[in-house]
DNA sequence: GTCTATATTGTGATAGAC
DNA sequence: GTCTATCACAATATAGAC
Protein backbone atom coordinates (compact mmCIF):
# COMPACT_ATOMS: atom_id res chain seq x y z
CA UNK A 1 0.00 0.00 0.00
CA UNK A 2 1.27 3.32 -0.95
CA UNK A 3 2.32 5.82 1.33
CA UNK A 4 0.55 9.18 2.09
CA UNK A 5 3.22 11.15 1.91
CA UNK A 6 4.45 10.23 -1.62
CA UNK A 7 0.64 10.56 -3.20
CA UNK A 8 -0.79 12.36 -6.18
CA UNK A 9 -2.34 15.86 -6.37
CA UNK A 10 -5.35 13.62 -7.20
CA UNK A 11 -5.44 11.08 -4.14
CA UNK A 12 -5.17 14.26 -1.90
CA UNK A 13 -8.15 15.60 -3.13
CA UNK A 14 -9.91 12.19 -2.79
CA UNK A 15 -8.67 11.88 0.75
CA UNK A 16 -10.05 15.05 1.50
CA UNK A 17 -13.60 14.35 0.41
CA UNK A 18 -13.49 11.13 1.71
CA UNK A 19 -12.33 13.02 5.33
CA UNK A 20 -15.35 15.21 5.46
CA UNK A 21 -17.51 12.18 4.73
CA UNK A 22 -16.26 10.01 6.91
CA UNK A 23 -16.42 12.59 9.76
CA UNK A 24 -20.03 13.57 8.60
CA UNK A 25 -21.45 10.29 7.71
CA UNK A 26 -18.98 7.49 9.21
CA UNK A 27 -17.28 4.27 7.43
CA UNK A 28 -20.68 3.23 6.75
CA UNK A 29 -22.14 6.16 5.72
CA UNK A 30 -20.36 7.33 2.42
CA UNK A 31 -19.25 5.53 -0.60
CA UNK A 32 -17.32 5.67 -3.64
CA UNK A 33 -19.59 7.04 -5.47
CA UNK A 34 -20.35 10.14 -2.96
CA UNK A 35 -16.30 10.79 -3.01
CA UNK A 36 -16.30 10.57 -7.19
CA UNK A 37 -18.97 13.02 -7.37
CA UNK A 38 -16.82 15.36 -4.70
CA UNK A 39 -14.21 15.29 -6.50
CA UNK A 40 -15.59 15.56 -9.61
CA UNK A 41 -14.51 11.82 -11.52
CA UNK A 42 -16.28 8.72 -11.56
CA UNK A 43 -16.38 6.26 -9.49
CA UNK A 44 -13.61 3.46 -10.78
CA UNK A 45 -11.23 6.03 -10.97
CA UNK A 46 -11.55 6.40 -7.29
CA UNK A 47 -10.37 2.59 -7.21
CA UNK A 48 -7.47 3.19 -9.21
CA UNK A 49 -5.74 5.20 -6.28
CA UNK A 50 -7.41 3.13 -3.60
CA UNK A 51 -8.08 -0.01 -4.99
CA UNK A 52 -10.51 -1.10 -1.66
CA UNK A 53 -12.14 1.00 0.73
CA UNK A 54 -9.91 -0.58 3.27
CA UNK A 55 -6.82 0.95 1.38
CA UNK A 56 -8.75 4.36 1.49
CA UNK A 57 -9.54 4.46 4.96
CA UNK A 58 -6.25 3.36 6.50
CA UNK A 59 -4.38 5.72 4.49
CA UNK A 60 -6.56 8.46 5.38
CA UNK A 61 -6.31 7.36 9.13
CA UNK A 62 -2.47 7.38 9.29
CA UNK A 63 -2.17 10.86 7.26
CA UNK A 64 -4.93 12.61 10.03
CA UNK A 65 -2.21 11.06 12.80
CA UNK A 66 0.60 12.90 10.81
CA UNK A 67 -1.17 15.83 10.80
CA UNK A 68 -2.14 15.90 14.14
CA UNK A 69 1.55 15.29 15.47
CA UNK A 70 2.28 18.47 13.54
CA UNK A 71 -0.45 20.26 15.48
CA UNK A 72 1.28 19.03 18.78
CA UNK A 73 5.14 20.10 17.15
CA UNK A 74 3.30 23.67 16.59
CA UNK A 75 1.74 23.80 20.07
CA UNK A 76 5.18 22.98 21.52
CA UNK A 77 6.63 25.50 19.47
CA UNK A 78 3.89 28.34 19.97
CA UNK A 79 3.31 28.19 23.99
CA UNK A 80 5.42 27.34 27.04
CA UNK A 81 3.33 26.75 29.89
CA UNK A 82 1.59 23.33 29.74
CA UNK A 83 -1.86 25.02 30.84
CA UNK A 84 -1.46 26.74 27.59
CA UNK A 85 -0.37 23.94 25.68
CA UNK A 86 -3.78 22.17 26.73
CA UNK A 87 -5.70 24.75 26.11
CA UNK A 88 -4.74 25.09 22.74
CA UNK A 89 -4.72 21.35 22.18
CA UNK A 90 -8.52 21.71 23.02
CA UNK A 91 -9.18 24.41 20.50
CA UNK A 92 -8.17 22.39 17.53
CA UNK A 93 -10.88 19.95 18.57
CA UNK A 94 -13.06 23.25 18.55
CA UNK A 95 -11.85 24.19 15.28
CA UNK A 96 -12.58 20.60 13.79
CA UNK A 97 -16.19 20.78 15.26
CA UNK A 98 -16.57 24.49 13.79
CA UNK A 99 -16.08 23.86 10.25
CA UNK A 100 -19.49 22.10 9.45
CA UNK A 101 -19.86 20.38 12.82
CA UNK A 102 -17.42 17.72 11.67
CA UNK A 103 -16.17 15.06 14.45
CA UNK A 104 -12.78 13.90 15.10
CA UNK A 105 -12.13 11.47 12.39
CA UNK A 106 -11.15 8.87 14.87
CA UNK A 107 -13.83 10.11 17.33
CA UNK A 108 -16.35 8.38 14.00
CA UNK A 109 -13.96 5.45 13.40
CA UNK A 110 -13.65 4.51 17.17
CA UNK A 111 -17.12 4.61 17.76
CA UNK A 112 -17.95 2.37 14.30
CA UNK A 113 -14.53 -0.07 15.28
CA UNK A 114 -16.75 -2.86 15.24
CA UNK A 115 -17.52 -2.98 11.71
CA UNK A 116 -13.78 -1.46 11.04
CA UNK A 117 -11.46 -3.34 9.00
CA UNK A 118 -8.40 -4.40 10.62
CA UNK A 119 -6.10 -2.30 8.75
CA UNK A 120 -8.12 1.09 9.80
CA UNK A 121 -9.12 0.20 13.33
CA UNK A 122 -4.96 -0.34 13.62
CA UNK A 123 -4.43 2.82 12.70
CA UNK A 124 -7.54 4.57 14.84
CA UNK A 125 -5.82 2.88 18.03
CA UNK A 126 -2.30 4.19 17.12
CA UNK A 127 -4.32 7.66 16.99
CA UNK A 128 -5.08 7.39 20.17
CA UNK A 129 -1.63 5.99 21.55
CA UNK A 130 -0.37 9.55 19.99
CA UNK A 131 -2.23 11.63 21.86
CA UNK A 132 -2.56 10.16 24.93
CA UNK A 133 1.32 9.63 25.13
CA UNK A 134 1.33 13.50 24.74
CA UNK A 135 -1.44 14.69 26.84
CA UNK A 136 -0.19 12.47 29.60
CA UNK A 137 3.59 13.98 29.49
CA UNK A 138 1.97 17.65 29.30
CA UNK A 139 -0.43 16.68 32.48
CA UNK A 140 2.85 15.44 34.12
CA UNK A 141 4.74 18.41 33.08
CA UNK A 142 1.57 20.87 34.43
CA UNK A 143 1.72 18.55 37.56
CA UNK A 144 5.42 19.36 38.18
CA UNK A 145 5.10 22.47 37.39
CA UNK A 146 2.56 22.87 40.52
CA UNK A 147 -0.30 23.98 37.90
CA UNK A 148 -2.84 20.87 38.30
CA UNK A 149 -3.63 19.05 41.19
CA UNK A 150 -1.97 15.81 41.95
CA UNK A 151 -4.69 13.77 43.23
CA UNK A 152 -4.85 11.81 39.77
CA UNK A 153 -2.07 10.21 37.85
CA UNK A 154 -0.87 12.22 34.95
CA UNK A 155 -2.29 9.43 32.54
CA UNK A 156 -5.92 9.22 34.23
CA UNK A 157 -6.24 13.07 33.58
CA UNK A 158 -5.20 13.24 30.07
CA UNK A 159 -7.65 10.25 29.35
CA UNK A 160 -10.18 12.17 30.83
CA UNK A 161 -9.51 15.31 28.62
CA UNK A 162 -9.42 12.87 25.49
CA UNK A 163 -12.15 11.54 26.57
CA UNK A 164 -14.30 14.48 26.99
CA UNK A 165 -13.42 16.71 23.66
CA UNK A 166 -14.50 13.46 21.53
CA UNK A 167 -17.46 13.14 23.66
CA UNK A 168 -18.01 16.78 23.32
CA UNK A 169 -18.15 16.47 19.81
CA UNK A 170 -20.56 13.55 19.74
CA UNK A 171 -23.53 15.15 22.32
CA UNK A 172 -22.59 18.79 19.66
CA UNK A 173 -24.17 17.34 16.84
CA UNK A 174 -26.09 14.85 18.57
CA UNK A 175 -28.45 17.48 20.33
CA UNK A 176 -28.10 19.93 17.32
CA UNK A 177 -26.59 23.05 19.32
CA UNK A 178 -23.90 25.35 18.44
CA UNK A 179 -21.74 24.37 21.49
CA UNK A 180 -18.76 22.47 21.21
CA UNK A 181 -15.55 21.10 22.91
CA UNK A 182 -14.34 24.62 23.28
CA UNK A 183 -16.46 25.05 26.63
CA UNK A 184 -16.46 21.59 27.64
CA UNK A 185 -11.98 22.52 27.46
CA UNK A 186 -12.62 25.42 29.70
CA UNK A 187 -14.70 23.56 32.44
CA UNK A 188 -12.43 20.59 32.16
CA UNK A 189 -8.90 22.62 32.70
CA UNK A 190 -10.59 24.96 35.29
CA UNK A 191 -11.44 21.97 37.21
CA UNK A 192 -8.12 20.49 37.71
CA UNK A 193 -6.10 23.43 37.96
CA UNK A 194 -4.43 23.87 41.19
CA UNK B 1 -46.33 4.77 14.87
CA UNK B 2 -46.81 2.65 17.49
CA UNK B 3 -45.43 3.56 21.27
CA UNK B 4 -43.25 0.97 22.93
CA UNK B 5 -45.20 0.42 25.96
CA UNK B 6 -47.59 -1.98 23.84
CA UNK B 7 -45.40 -3.75 21.91
CA UNK B 8 -45.57 -7.77 21.32
CA UNK B 9 -42.90 -9.74 23.04
CA UNK B 10 -41.41 -10.60 19.27
CA UNK B 11 -41.15 -6.76 18.76
CA UNK B 12 -39.47 -6.30 21.75
CA UNK B 13 -37.15 -9.10 21.01
CA UNK B 14 -36.47 -7.01 17.40
CA UNK B 15 -35.83 -4.52 19.50
CA UNK B 16 -32.81 -6.13 21.80
CA UNK B 17 -31.38 -7.41 18.55
CA UNK B 18 -31.05 -4.49 17.10
CA UNK B 19 -30.07 -1.98 19.91
CA UNK B 20 -26.97 -4.24 20.06
CA UNK B 21 -26.15 -4.19 16.44
CA UNK B 22 -26.45 -0.30 16.57
CA UNK B 23 -24.14 -0.17 19.76
CA UNK B 24 -21.52 -2.46 18.32
CA UNK B 25 -21.82 -1.28 14.29
CA UNK B 26 -24.12 1.82 14.13
CA UNK B 27 -27.03 2.93 12.61
CA UNK B 28 -25.64 2.40 8.88
CA UNK B 29 -23.53 -0.57 10.09
CA UNK B 30 -26.75 -2.74 10.52
CA UNK B 31 -29.77 -4.45 8.12
CA UNK B 32 -33.18 -6.11 8.53
CA UNK B 33 -31.22 -9.13 7.79
CA UNK B 34 -28.97 -8.99 10.29
CA UNK B 35 -32.00 -8.21 13.01
CA UNK B 36 -34.36 -11.70 10.73
CA UNK B 37 -31.21 -14.17 11.69
CA UNK B 38 -30.28 -12.49 14.79
CA UNK B 39 -34.48 -13.14 16.13
CA UNK B 40 -34.50 -16.36 14.07
CA UNK B 41 -37.06 -14.87 11.77
CA UNK B 42 -37.36 -14.05 8.06
CA UNK B 43 -36.53 -10.12 6.80
CA UNK B 44 -40.05 -9.34 5.74
CA UNK B 45 -40.99 -10.62 9.00
CA UNK B 46 -39.46 -8.01 10.30
CA UNK B 47 -40.94 -5.37 8.20
CA UNK B 48 -44.65 -6.62 9.65
CA UNK B 49 -43.59 -5.10 13.14
CA UNK B 50 -41.14 -1.87 11.98
CA UNK B 51 -42.34 -1.53 8.36
CA UNK B 52 -39.37 1.15 7.93
CA UNK B 53 -36.17 1.00 9.60
CA UNK B 54 -36.75 4.35 10.18
CA UNK B 55 -39.70 3.68 12.42
CA UNK B 56 -37.60 1.16 13.88
CA UNK B 57 -34.94 3.10 15.35
CA UNK B 58 -37.13 6.24 16.31
CA UNK B 59 -38.92 3.42 19.06
CA UNK B 60 -35.83 1.81 19.69
CA UNK B 61 -34.56 4.83 21.00
CA UNK B 62 -37.71 5.91 22.52
CA UNK B 63 -37.67 2.81 24.71
CA UNK B 64 -33.81 3.33 25.42
CA UNK B 65 -34.31 6.89 26.95
CA UNK B 66 -37.51 5.27 28.54
CA UNK B 67 -35.36 2.91 30.25
CA UNK B 68 -32.74 5.38 31.18
CA UNK B 69 -35.32 7.15 33.08
CA UNK B 70 -35.89 4.64 34.89
CA UNK B 71 -31.98 4.03 35.80
CA UNK B 72 -32.26 7.52 37.26
CA UNK B 73 -35.24 6.96 39.18
CA UNK B 74 -33.51 3.90 41.02
CA UNK B 75 -30.69 5.97 41.31
CA UNK B 76 -32.31 8.38 43.45
CA UNK B 77 -34.23 6.03 45.13
CA UNK B 78 -30.76 4.14 46.12
CA UNK B 79 -28.45 6.70 47.18
CA UNK B 80 -29.33 9.83 49.00
CA UNK B 81 -25.61 11.62 48.43
CA UNK B 82 -25.17 13.81 45.18
CA UNK B 83 -21.58 12.21 45.09
CA UNK B 84 -23.02 8.97 45.07
CA UNK B 85 -25.89 9.62 43.00
CA UNK B 86 -23.15 10.82 40.24
CA UNK B 87 -20.84 8.15 40.59
CA UNK B 88 -23.72 5.66 39.96
CA UNK B 89 -24.76 6.99 37.04
CA UNK B 90 -21.31 6.67 36.21
CA UNK B 91 -21.45 3.37 36.83
CA UNK B 92 -24.41 2.83 34.60
CA UNK B 93 -22.35 3.61 31.82
CA UNK B 94 -19.61 1.07 32.83
CA UNK B 95 -21.87 -1.57 32.61
CA UNK B 96 -23.10 -1.16 29.16
CA UNK B 97 -19.65 -0.82 28.19
CA UNK B 98 -19.00 -4.15 30.15
CA UNK B 99 -21.12 -6.15 27.59
CA UNK B 100 -19.06 -6.98 24.86
CA UNK B 101 -17.74 -3.11 25.20
CA UNK B 102 -21.08 -1.90 23.96
CA UNK B 103 -21.40 1.95 22.94
CA UNK B 104 -24.29 3.88 24.42
CA UNK B 105 -26.73 3.84 21.75
CA UNK B 106 -27.39 7.40 21.39
CA UNK B 107 -23.31 8.25 21.74
CA UNK B 108 -23.45 5.93 18.38
CA UNK B 109 -26.14 7.78 16.81
CA UNK B 110 -24.90 11.09 18.05
CA UNK B 111 -22.19 10.29 16.04
CA UNK B 112 -23.68 9.09 12.79
CA UNK B 113 -26.24 12.21 13.45
CA UNK B 114 -25.07 13.42 10.00
CA UNK B 115 -26.84 10.17 8.32
CA UNK B 116 -29.70 9.48 10.28
CA UNK B 117 -33.56 10.31 9.21
CA UNK B 118 -34.87 13.08 11.01
CA UNK B 119 -37.41 11.25 13.83
CA UNK B 120 -34.15 9.40 15.17
CA UNK B 121 -32.23 12.32 14.83
CA UNK B 122 -34.69 14.44 17.32
CA UNK B 123 -35.00 11.24 19.82
CA UNK B 124 -31.62 11.29 20.26
CA UNK B 125 -31.33 15.07 21.17
CA UNK B 126 -33.97 13.72 23.18
CA UNK B 127 -31.85 11.49 25.34
CA UNK B 128 -28.95 13.70 25.88
CA UNK B 129 -31.55 16.97 27.15
CA UNK B 130 -33.32 14.56 29.67
CA UNK B 131 -29.60 13.44 30.85
CA UNK B 132 -28.17 16.27 31.40
CA UNK B 133 -31.50 18.18 32.85
CA UNK B 134 -30.86 15.68 35.57
CA UNK B 135 -27.01 15.72 35.91
CA UNK B 136 -27.07 19.40 35.78
CA UNK B 137 -30.03 19.21 39.00
CA UNK B 138 -27.49 16.30 40.99
CA UNK B 139 -24.19 18.88 39.74
CA UNK B 140 -26.22 21.88 41.36
CA UNK B 141 -27.04 19.82 44.70
CA UNK B 142 -23.33 18.40 45.17
CA UNK B 143 -22.58 22.43 45.08
CA UNK B 144 -24.98 23.46 47.28
CA UNK B 145 -23.90 20.64 49.49
CA UNK B 146 -20.14 21.89 49.82
CA UNK B 147 -19.19 19.13 48.03
CA UNK B 148 -18.09 20.09 44.51
CA UNK B 149 -16.26 23.43 43.94
CA UNK B 150 -18.71 26.47 42.64
CA UNK B 151 -15.93 27.91 39.98
CA UNK B 152 -17.86 26.50 36.99
CA UNK B 153 -21.61 26.40 36.72
CA UNK B 154 -23.63 22.89 37.45
CA UNK B 155 -24.92 22.94 33.58
CA UNK B 156 -21.30 22.99 32.29
CA UNK B 157 -20.07 20.43 34.51
CA UNK B 158 -22.91 18.09 33.89
CA UNK B 159 -21.97 18.25 30.06
CA UNK B 160 -18.53 17.95 30.61
CA UNK B 161 -19.17 14.86 32.71
CA UNK B 162 -21.52 13.44 29.82
CA UNK B 163 -19.05 14.50 27.49
CA UNK B 164 -16.67 12.25 29.20
CA UNK B 165 -18.27 9.16 29.78
CA UNK B 166 -19.48 9.06 26.31
CA UNK B 167 -16.11 10.16 24.96
CA UNK B 168 -14.25 6.96 27.47
CA UNK B 169 -16.22 4.81 25.99
CA UNK B 170 -15.22 5.95 21.91
CA UNK B 171 -11.84 5.76 22.98
CA UNK B 172 -12.05 2.34 24.98
CA UNK B 173 -13.47 0.67 21.62
CA UNK B 174 -11.35 2.75 19.48
CA UNK B 175 -8.34 1.71 21.55
CA UNK B 176 -9.28 -2.48 22.03
CA UNK B 177 -8.34 -2.22 25.61
CA UNK B 178 -10.96 -2.87 28.59
CA UNK B 179 -10.70 -0.24 30.12
CA UNK B 180 -14.27 1.69 29.85
CA UNK B 181 -15.69 4.78 31.48
CA UNK B 182 -15.47 3.56 35.18
CA UNK B 183 -12.03 5.20 35.47
CA UNK B 184 -12.61 8.33 33.62
CA UNK B 185 -15.98 8.83 36.14
CA UNK B 186 -13.92 8.27 38.81
CA UNK B 187 -11.28 10.39 38.20
CA UNK B 188 -13.80 13.46 37.13
CA UNK B 189 -15.59 13.45 40.07
CA UNK B 190 -12.15 13.43 41.80
CA UNK B 191 -11.13 16.58 40.73
CA UNK B 192 -14.10 18.10 40.83
CA UNK B 193 -14.98 17.75 44.58
CA UNK B 194 -14.31 20.28 46.90
C1' DG C 1 -5.40 8.15 -15.41
C1' DT C 2 -9.90 8.13 -16.76
C1' DC C 3 -13.67 6.25 -18.80
C1' DT C 4 -17.92 2.73 -20.07
C1' DA C 5 -19.71 -1.48 -19.07
C1' DT C 6 -20.56 -5.11 -16.09
C1' DA C 7 -20.37 -8.61 -12.36
C1' DT C 8 -21.83 -9.54 -7.78
C1' DT C 9 -23.73 -8.87 -3.65
C1' DG C 10 -26.49 -6.52 -0.23
C1' DT C 11 -30.35 -3.50 1.22
C1' DG C 12 -34.79 -1.41 2.17
C1' DA C 13 -39.18 -2.40 0.88
C1' DT C 14 -43.70 -4.60 -1.13
C1' DA C 15 -47.15 -8.27 -2.91
C1' DG C 16 -49.57 -11.95 -1.94
C1' DA C 17 -50.05 -16.99 -0.37
C1' DC C 18 -50.55 -19.63 3.90
C1' DG D 1 -47.65 -13.24 11.87
C1' DT D 2 -44.77 -15.51 8.96
C1' DC D 3 -43.37 -17.02 4.78
C1' DT D 4 -41.59 -17.13 -0.58
C1' DA D 5 -40.81 -14.37 -4.30
C1' DT D 6 -39.56 -10.28 -6.17
C1' DC D 7 -38.43 -5.31 -7.06
C1' DA D 8 -35.53 -1.27 -7.45
C1' DC D 9 -31.56 0.36 -6.26
C1' DA D 10 -26.96 1.11 -4.28
C1' DA D 11 -22.54 -0.83 -2.93
C1' DT D 12 -17.73 -2.69 -3.69
C1' DA D 13 -15.09 -4.15 -7.16
C1' DT D 14 -13.06 -5.64 -11.89
C1' DA D 15 -12.20 -5.81 -17.16
C1' DG D 16 -10.78 -3.60 -20.81
C1' DA D 17 -11.01 0.40 -24.24
C1' DC D 18 -9.11 5.06 -24.91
Amino acid sequence: MKHFLEMSPMAERILDAAQGLIQQQGYNGFSYDDVAKLVGIKKPSIHHHFPKKEDLVAVLVQRYTHSFRGELLNIEGRYASPMDRLAAYGAVFEQTFNRDRRLCVCGMLGAESGSLPDSAADEVASFFKVNLDWLTQIMGDAQNAGLIKKNCDAESLAQAYLSALEGAMVLGRGMRTVQGPADIARTFLSTVSA
